[in-house]
Order: structure tokens, then sequence, then C-alpha cells
DNA sequence: ATGGATAGCGAAAATGATTTTCAATAGTCC
DNA sequence: GGACTATTGAAAATCATTTTCGCTATCCAT
């Protein structure tokens, strides 16, 4: 591939999002076909990788270094270039979100349909993340984006805060 | 001080985030008081950060390097550490919010109240950011955060997406 | 299937933002 | 005014991520 594209600069592929673009999670091909279609190549390395994601709880999401963990400890020995490769093109072609939960690192999980799509109340304290669905969320997100004529990709709705157990902590 | 917390460790403070801070844009004093009230020295440096940041529109969003090459051009020489140690204090102050506008890089702009937070809509291609507010934002970040027991600081939506102007150059 | 063109791999070096170290300096408080 | 110690700047150190480069493996056409 041409340029060695850091994640957002995904200007040639952009427009191929498809919201409604099927569960990979079962179809083994479905990877390979989906590489293909943008001139990637498929490879194992990619295959595990996905494969880690799709073997976690759906909205579970890992950063480079549990990906490289993980992979390890099923004895799978991977560089870490290949995994930040095979994050973006990913990401690039909508398999992937990118998610910035403010610790330092990326985070990556399954990407959803926006409808489905969930954000992330973060404990700052203890860096705990919990999950939650608002369809509001969504909503405002799409308005707000095409009333200024920007076509979404996605968005994230990100919740600071200090959970319970880090309160009595913390007294 | 202490430990030199990096910004989301930020457990000692927490607790004393006040949404209802007053206006320290024009008090000039208010910073020194602000500062030595948690155990922090008063500063020029500071100070001309701080400068900065309220001498800009409300909501204008500046990085570590761009506060650097400001202050050079009003003729101030300050150090990198000093700017990103002056950051992480007024955070914890509650001063300042810290964003991330996923460009690999932190952001900073004034905090304000939340009932006025606003929202980014970031066009992934070009990098740039317009700003929006979105009171339903703040209601369901506060209303999530306390069903769950947590102790609101901030919220953050981010929505990515491709800005017109970009999107006819992508044709 | 086979082979050529080249995308992708791993290892190591490079990058870039941010953090830390350390000696010198400067706020705070008595 | 002086002691105590937080803060500063410069340089070195980190840390996540990216790039380089020689070699391998995938894909497409034959």
């Amino acid at each position: 591939m041409a340029n060695p594209t850091n994640f957002f600069n995904r200007s040639e592929t952009t427009m191929e999002y498809d919201p409604a673009s099927p569960e990979l999670n079962q179809e083994p091909e479905l990877l390979k076909t989906v590489l293909n279609k943008e001139g990637f190549r498929f490879t194992s390395q990619r295959q595990k990788i996905l494969d880690l994601f799709q073997s976690a709880a759906l909205g579970h999401h890992l950063n480079a270094e549990e990906i490289h963990q993980q992979l390890l400890e099923r004895g799978e020995k991977i560089s870490f270039s290949t995994i930040y490769r095979a994050l973006h093109v990913m990401v690039r072609l909508g398999l992937l979100q990118e998610l910035e939960l403010a610790e330092g690192r990326k985070y990556y999980e399954l990407n959803t349909p926006f409808m489905d799509q969930h954000h992330h109340l973060v404990c700052v304290h203890c860096g705990n993340v919990e999950e939650f669905e608002d369809a509001t969320m969504t909503q405002v997100g799409s308005s707000e984006s095409t009333s200024r004529g920007f076509s979404l990709l996605n968005c994230q709705f990100t919740v600071y805060g200090i959970c319970p157990s880090c309160q009595s902590l913390l007294g």
C-alpha cells in the first residue's frame, strides 16, 4: 500500500465505511475478502489479531501491548510492528474502532454499527472502564455532523469520574 | 509536591473539583490563591500559560507545542518541562481540561462548568475541529455516572467525520 | 499449479510527545 | 531576612508508536 497511513489519515478508504457491515465474527473467510477488496493481503497474523477480538466479549477493548501479551500466551510470537500495522489496516477497513481512553495509549475494539455503539465511563483513579449504551448519543452525533455537512464516521462519548470503590478509598 | 503525577492520577485533589468555580478569567490574583490553597506555588510561567488560554476565545484548545510557540512569539522563553508541569497542575486544580482529540498529542482548554461544556467534531482528514454544545450530552453523562455511583468529573463527546471541503477533495 | 511482482513480516533503529533528573533559583511562611 | 522546599531549565530518559530494511509469503496472471 502506498503510504503508511497513520490512523486518522484514512482518506482513501474512508468512504467505504459501512455501518451495516455484517458479522465478520463468524465467517473465517470474510477477513480475506475484506482485505483483498482493498488491495491488502490476508495473513495469519492479521487473522490471529482479529480472532483475539472476536473471542473476547463484544466491546472488549485491547491495546497493542495486551494483544502482544495475549498472543504470546497462546503461543503465538508476533512483532509489535505487525500488530500496529494490522490494527491500522483493520481500522481503515471498518473492522475495528480506535478508542481514546486517555491513558497515553490507544485501545481498539470490534467496530459495531452506529446504532449499537456504546460509550465509556472511565475511572480516572483506578483506570477501570465501564461501558454503556445510549441512543441519544448517536442521534446527537449524527444530527450534529450532518447539519455541518460532515460525513459521520463514528463518535465517542467518554465520561470521566471516580468509581465507587475508589471514592471510599479516597475517603 | 510528593509524586509527579501524570494527569489521570489526580487522586489527591480530585475531590476538590468545583464545577461552579468562578471566572478566574478576570482576577489576576486568583491563580495564586488557587495554587497556594493546594500547596502549589505561584510562578510567572504558570500565569503566562494561563493568560494564553484566557486571551484566546473560550473553548480554544492548545497543545504544549503551540503554547511554547505562542509564548516565544510574545518574547517569553519557557521550557517544555515547565509547560507540561504547569498544564498538569492546572488540570488538577480544575482550571484547565485535557482533551483527547486523537492526534497523538494532548490539547488543553479552559475548564468550563458542566452545563456549558462543549464537544468536538473532528475532521479525520484535515484535522479541523469544530465545537458544539448540547445539553443532552451532559445529562446523559451525569445520569450514567450517578446511576453507577461514579462521581462525575467531566465528559467528552467527540464525533469523527469528514468535513465538507475534504469530502469534495476526495471526490 | 507456477512464477513474478510486491505487500507484509520481524528486528532493530528512529521518532515524537511527554516525563524525569539534577543543580540552581525563587516563592512562602515564619 | 532567612530557611525550607517547590519550581525552573537543560539535558537525558521514557514510552508508545512508526519506520527502515532485507527476507518471506500472498496474490494474480499465466
